[in-house]
DNA sequence: ATTGACTTTGTAATTGCTATAAGGTTTAAG
DNA sequence: CTTAAACCTTATAGCAATTACAAAGTCAAT
């Protein structure tokens, strides 16, 4: 206990409230919590130890997410409705922001998933028959063939999917997962043609409209890395359903799961998977 | 569509990707992505269409959270691994995060719940019968009686509270929800006498000791606004048990409901809520 | 008086940008 | 060919809330 509960200096008020020294300075600074007594020859600070009460409210304020400058309007205004409204706005700043989160953390999770599929992947050129969930995308037509260009126009489509993506408030973390539509006639017609480019979205991501759902069933897949790969292993796709009695139940899906951001500065490198629905055509008894 | 396809100036990298040029000629600077041409003479930066990849790359790495020089290392070390690291890392930190978030936002909602509790109380010295649910609280014992010394020991008595909840790894907002409880046999006595400090916790609140559990159930209440008013009406709830008929079921709460900090500098200008858990007294039958 | 622990002020670093100023370059139109 | 608009360059400062120093002055106890 120290002897004069008026005279406490900056030291020991820092370590009783589990402060530095420099933001009690920097809070005398901005008058957000001046010293009781400073002595003028030696510049000293000298705190009152009910002046804790001061700073407990500024650290609980701090706490609710609000700035310094928050925090001095309201011991300014000196109004209780001013710090309502404050805390009002605080509970829909932080709600907000849990949202994000939300979303960033199932974006991580999401590549986490992806990453332990691309370790376990099969070979390239490999056609597998895998059950697959229900999925939910978001859709943009580009109305030009991502096949009928070169990767630099293909480039140019995926800007333009950025900022469409941008202007729909999707959050950023999706855009590492993804990919191209290949609808069904053209897929069955075996004609390379696909205009939309697609986002992969969680199933509680709330939007108003663009977003489309792939159903869930067994698909065809081949992995391939690199996109030079990938219409040969769409070909192959082709090929195989038509050799082993398949059917084409719906949308070709060609889905970036990784891009690896080590390689080089120039190319994408990425690690593809080709997926389409099937159905196993019934034999005839002959 | 422009002209060359690497020859790209600043100000339309910037546009079809959604940054500012400062924040490509930021990340020239620190090599996170260095144009693929430069004017020696003029100094102007001309990109390659295909460094959208990178840009890209980079969005989304700071989307899952990681600094800038984090990135940097992920593409510096050219490992794969390297990235999986940062992602497991940044998961946890965003469950951290989120945690935090969690209990930031119940605080808040409490700090709401006291004031319209505040605008809506009963007037001081008047004692009414409530309901109140199962709450949780973590207690310090500082075995030092609250009501025998004056104010300034009260408050390092709060000091030391706050260090131990900082020990505790309890979160700060809660720190706003304060109080002190009096065991059920001094306030039989009526004798002032508690030493220990308490803090309301949330009941989805984890941590490993200190918690005790405050039992629902009938409560008379009294409020009062100020520290010096406290004792007083501690005294009438005391007096109003007797007279009444009532049967003292637990220890007493005092519970601060709000702490204003718009007053002055100096004082602690508490709500006060003080509540002990009774019984009414079977009527023996003359 | 001297030591050691404290205090003061001032400046710079942090992070990921944004803003501004002062000046040079490109481009397209007149 | 000039000229203006639109672009680019570098350099500097600002934000928010500290933290980290350095150089110098002060306090308390031996």
């Amino acid at each position: 206990m120290e002897k004069r509960m008026d005279h406490i200096t900056i030291g020991i008020m820092a370590k009783i409230n589990g402060v530095s020294e420099q933001t009690l300075r920097l809070y005398d600074k901005i008058k957000l919590l001046q010293p009781s007594e400073i002595n003028i020859d030696t510049g000293y600070r000298y705190y009152n130890i009910k002046q804790c009460a001061q700073l407990d409210m500024i650290q609980y304020m701090k706490a609710l997410g609000m700035n310094l400058i928050q925090i001095k309007e309201c011991f300014d205004k000196k109004d209780i409705r001013e710090f309502r409204q404050k805390l009002e706005m605080q509970k829909l700043n932080i709600e907000k922001q849990m949202l994000e989160m939300h979303y960033t953390k199932q974006a991580i999770e999401r590549s986490m998933v992806s990453y332990r599929r691309y370790e376990s992947a099969p070979e390239e050129n490999t056609v597998i028959l895998e059950y697959i969930k229900e999925r939910r995308i978001f859709c943009y037509d580009t109305k030009i063939n991502c096949y009928s260009y070169g990767m630099d126009y293909y480039e140019h489509i995926l800007r333009s999917l950025k900022k469409n993506y941008v202007l729909h408030h999707l959050p950023m973390c999706y855009f590492c997962n993804v990919g191209s539509i290949m609808r069904k006639e053209y897929f069955q017609k075996k004609e390379l043609c696909a205009t939309e480019v697609i986002l992969f979205v969680e199933d509680d991501f709330l939007s108003e409209d663009g977003i489309e759902v792939i159903p869930e069933g067994m698909y065809l897949c081949t992995y391939c890395y690199g996109f030079n790969k990938e219409e040969e292993s769409l070909k192959l796709l082709m090929d195989y359903i038509s050799e082993h009695n398949y059917e084409v139940k719906g949308d070709c899906i060609s889905e970036i799961l990784i891009e690896f951001p080590t390689f080089n500065n120039y190319d994408r490198n990425a690690f593809f998977k080709l997926q389409v629905p099937v159905k196993q055509k019934k034999k005839k008894i002959i």
